[in-house]
DNA sequence: TATGAATGAGGTTTCATTCAT
DNA sequence: AATGAATGAAACCTCATTCAT
């Protein structure tokens, strides 16, 4: 065999998977984006893999290809779904230039953005809860990229409004994750009551909003740390 | 059989049942306590009605003598540990003469006492937020006996606060629950994190009240209801 | 409740399972044997549970009552075949005064009778050298309780006909299971070839012991052990 | 594209395909041979074309190429291994013209070289006892080519013996393949204990010529024939 | 010719439910 | 009322085979 012939092989097979590699490249996205949705809607026992397979448009045993087994492939829908939301709050506050109301209205509004307004966190949300005990790692995921992520954030902003007079040193300082709880309540709400009890989610926002910031404002009158 | 081998049995059989006593009043509810354990730990689908047999102390064709099936079982078993979540709230705000910080006080407490600190709470919570699909009637009751309870006496206290002119004419007074968001979020760190990331609820209940007081009350030099 | 109810139910409870009782104590020998049948007739891997369990006449389910997977099935069908065939080889050389002759003829017809002549014998070697990759602790019970209690005894034999002079100190003598080579030839024979190639094996049984005979004996005119 | 991709690409690939070059007639064998270790290990059932075809270095589908099924690919290995097992007896006697002694040992020594001592040939045998239900033709080669060869040659032997007066008419003499009987022991201890219970061949095969020249021999003092 | 992604039938195993006792 | 052995549907997962490239 002349090498002409082997260049030409090697060039098939280099060349031969175009439509094929996409293809490949695609089906583990298609195959976990199915897989959101049927974990989302049933839970991780109650989920069959049949069922991802019909609605990934694929067989089942082309899902065995890409993940080992049923908790890989949760496993993995979980980690692709985190993906965006701890990206989209990577950006977090960008500009820090603004009053401390502004700055705490960025944060809110981020916080709304990405994490209760957006189906998909939600969602995982929902998971982390159900399957906490079957899945404890995941959970440590959301607490190191969300959870720590949104203290470190909130407590910067609370810090220098500290300093600049504007916020009061309250005790909720010890606990700046707890200026986010309306939002979790409102993921609870919406997890829990799905469409059956709609909440208007741009006033609750509002009133979210105008409650922490009071609550933490320092007020003229009020002795500044007048808590300790 | 002669008395002697009577009495050796029955001495034997004694072991077996000790409280089995009273049993047929009793079955259910040991049942259910079982049912609870198993369901809160491993969810709807992944719990084996074995186990909950088992933990029961009884057989399995035992449980369809109480409960149709399966899912009879779990409806049965949340509405039983809802009813003495449900029964304090009833009492609620008792003494409702107190200044808006006092009643305030007060709400939040009941809140901590009865939900946030109560595991059985908190895990009802976590099986309504994980089963909220299959099981959309039980977030109804959820919905009814807790959160409308909550709103309704949140409600009368911010009401009777603004009337005294100690709350201002805040946003929150249309979501009157978001009062109680903080406490919220301690529930579902709970059930995310478990043990692993431990949270000091008392201090955390009292920034909790400190942050909602401040955020909901009428400060002297601000102008009432500036923000409308 | 008063002593004579208890006592009736303790009653009832212990007797209430005679045929329940029989059938659940029959029902691992059923099944057992259904494997048996199966396992002997496609190998371990190529054997269905549905098809052991349409044999024991059974549902599948009811298996998995008894044995933890098909391995502990394979396992325990292994050991219920080998413990006849071990009690048959215990009753050994129960008369041990004859003439070496006397002895050989025993043995060998206890072998073909025990092993050779013994379809569920022959089948459980088929299983251990088809599939002693997997399950190598089985062919140790076959080493433990067969091959080395066959040697033992064979030994004992020899050793009695060398003291008596009646066999020669041949080197088979460090071999004594060698005896028994021709048996296992036959057993191999009827593995591979079934019915298809038949052998007459009274006749072999004969030839197989006059070779042998001959072969250890001491010849009146050699000398003894000439060969070493 | 230019030469030097060409060449990058042709060292590339040529790290690939070592000995890949004489592919087309070299890649039965190469299958084969796989095959063949594989199904030694596992069985027939439990192997699994995926590790053939690794193990060969080939893709799954290039099986496909050459055998039409997994039986085909089965046949066509034992049907190779057993080529060179059978050509070895071909030889066999070459020289026929030494005592029954030297005959003998002939005999035995080819049986250990070709069968006893030969790794493969023992595996072809646990395949055929493993496998004789779904392969039963099989065995028929291994009974024309193998044990009728070993039982024409043999009996060739003895007969000259039996001629010459060296040989008495024992009644091994109508089953020629028993003198080989202590071989097939050997194989099968091979083949149930591995390397767990080791076996000095050697030593061994002394033995067992000691043993089948002692008892086919015909002692001066003995009557010939005294069977009869 | 060779590939290896894809398929889906078929296997093992689980478990809610039934029912004879 | 209580039992628990038995059932069999249905789930997960494997792997021989196919076929587009």
């Amino acid at each position: 065999m002349d090498r002409t012939t082997v260049a030409a092989r090697t060039v098939r097979s280099a060349r031969l998977l175009p439509q094929r590699r996409l293809r490949k490249e695609r089906r583990p996205a298609e195959i976990l984006d199915a897989a959101f949705a049927e974990f989302a809607a049933k839970g991780f026992a109650a989920t069959r893999l049949d069922d991802v397979a019909r609605r990934a448009g694929v067989a089942k045993g082309t899902i065995y290809l890409y993940f080992r087994d049923k908790e890989q492939l949760f496993r993995a829908m979980v980690r692709k779904v985190l993906v965006p939301v701890i990206e989209g709050l990577q950006v977090s506050i960008s500009n820090f230039s603004g009053s401390v109301e502004e700055l705490g209205r960025q944060l809110i509004d981020q916080q709304y953005a990405n994490l209760v307004n957006n189906p998909k966190a939600r969602e995982i949300l929902r998971m982390l809860i159900a399957e906490s005990h079957r899945f404890p790692q995941l959970s440590e995921i959301w607490y190191r990229e969300v959870f720590q992520r949104g203290r470190k954030v909130t407590r910067l902003v609370l810090d220098k409004g500290v300093a600049s007079g504007q916020v009061r040193r309250a005790k909720v300082l010890e606990f700046p994750f707890m200026i986010g709880a309306p939002g979790m309540l409102a993921v609870v709400w919406k997890l829990i009551f799905a469409g059956r009890h709609p909440l208007d989610l741009d006033a609750y926002r509002e009133a979210h909003l105008d409650l922490i910031l009071n609550g933490v404002k320092a007020h003229s009158n009020a002795r500044q740390g007048r808590r300790s």
